[in-house]
DNA sequence: CGTAAGCTTGACAATGGTCAAAGCCGGTGG
DNA sequence: CCACCGGCTTTGACCATTGTCAAGCTTACG
């Protein structure tokens, strides 16, 4: 299990750019430990400056709060995710990242990482286009929250999530495991958990989704994301079509 | 003034990274052309995908569409600011263009870019950081949108667009150009154009800013920026406290 | 079993949206 | 130089989506 962690990774940057069998092999290789997060512990992103992070296992958030207390997510992190690629270079806003659910987390040294980079143009471009994708990603999901109404809005994190979950293998397109409470789901969606109690029934209402605790199952793919204008371009996996490979 | 176009960019850069004497320069003599932006012209992001775009003047803003044509603004960019350094490597969502009053883009072709960075890790770095401010931006503007309420989303905005205008020496940091309509506060902030009206009034009347056309003053940013809950650490220009240079 | 965390539901309140009319202002043509 | 026009802003009245508060319920687990 403990060469998985790293395989996911590998198998992400891959779903979305070319990497020689050479460079793989050279990820795959790396140095690298693991950090536990239990459910609904919070860490700062830039706790482990020297280090990228990257989700082993589980799902992992990261969000904002406000001067009034409230809570943003700004993204989920699924397995194979980089987490802090971006904090590379930057010494802006520190956010916080939390478990949902049990989590774990592969640290790669960035040295390590630095010296494949510096001769590897190829790795180089793989990861800045990782970076891009979250970029895509939390552009699609400011467009879901300030223009979308509130049921579309988890509809369209629904379709999201399996579609990211499938393509590292971790869903089939229909049954995905759900460690979500329904305040991550508000959290994220900016709104609050009364109200994704009542969205979430008229989803299963409709016959989209059913979210039961643990597990979130679509009901009817085609018309719940043509429901919630789910249209996955913007998760640049155009190219990777999975010839699906199931483990809920 | 046809160099002070890259050399905004320069600058802007540099507000963020360290670079040598050499790349600036290097940078300044790219070859380029100029784009101009009519009011309200739209262009698609990936219109030219051989090329870095740059804001020379004006303003620009990023948006998309949902299905039920409401639009979304997901990022205003400024003299300076690079629009589309993250599509290098993507084919991911293509999102529109849109001057907001009249604006013009430097084109910078990309290989001439790559080949400065082939060689150079402290341009990678700057671009790499220039990319990331983005996404920091991103970050807060869904967590303004999610979690704030519609007088905030506009103080917070005005307060971002001041900081980073004077950051690029557009503004002394109470007065500003200010080149848009209410439809695209609207648009940006997640909310309706007569919504935006209300709340810039009551702006107004709290004595933290007026908007009239043309010109943007904020009136108390102590408490504007209090109120809003400004703080200007996302924005990454941390290192950067510009002695004010004047241009309104 | 009993407790706590989280889910469900209902009644009510409020922020923000919708629709519609009137005002303002700069530009253009007579 | 004035009148008209179009695009934008401003305002009011009313509506609806979503938030708030509070209670009861379910489930997991010690």
């Amino acid at each position: 299990m403990d060469i998985a962690h790293l395989d996911r990774f590998v198998r992400r940057l891959q779903s979305r750019a070319e990497l020689q069998e050479q460079t793989c092999h050279a990820l795959q290789r790396l140095k690298f430990s693991l950090l536990g997060l239990r459910r609904g512990v919070t860490i700062g992103s830039r706790l482990h400056p020297n280090h990228l992070m990257v989700v082993a296992d589980g799902v992992a958030a990261r969000f904002k709060t406000t001067g009034t207390g409230a809570r943003q997510i700004v993204s989920f992190y699924v397995p194979g995710d980089p987490l802090n690629l971006q904090d590379r270079f930057v010494d802006d806003a520190e956010d916080q990242i939390e478990g949902v659910g049990v989590a774990s987390l592969v640290l790669v040294p960035w040295p390590s990482i630095d010296r494949l980079c510096a001769t590897n143009p190829e790795l180089r471009a793989a990861l800045w286009r990782s970076a891009s994708t979250e970029m895509s990603i939390l552009r699609e999901w400011l467009t879901t929250v300030g223009r979308r109404e509130a049921e579309k809005r988890l509809g369209h994190l629904l379709c999201e999530l399996i579609v990211r979950l499938k393509a590292v293998g971790l869903s089939d397109g229909t049954r995905m495991a759900w460690p979500f409470r329904q305040e991550h789901l508000a959290d994220a969606a900016g709104m609050t958990a009364v109200h994704v109690n009542r969205m979430l029934r008229r989803l299963r209402e409709r016959g989209f989704a059913t979210v039961r605790s643990g597990i979130a199952e679509i009901g009817d793919w085609d018309r719940l994301r043509e429901f919630a204008e789910f249209d996955d371009v913007y998760l640049g996996l155009s190219t990777f079509r999975p010839t699906a490979t199931i483990a809920v």
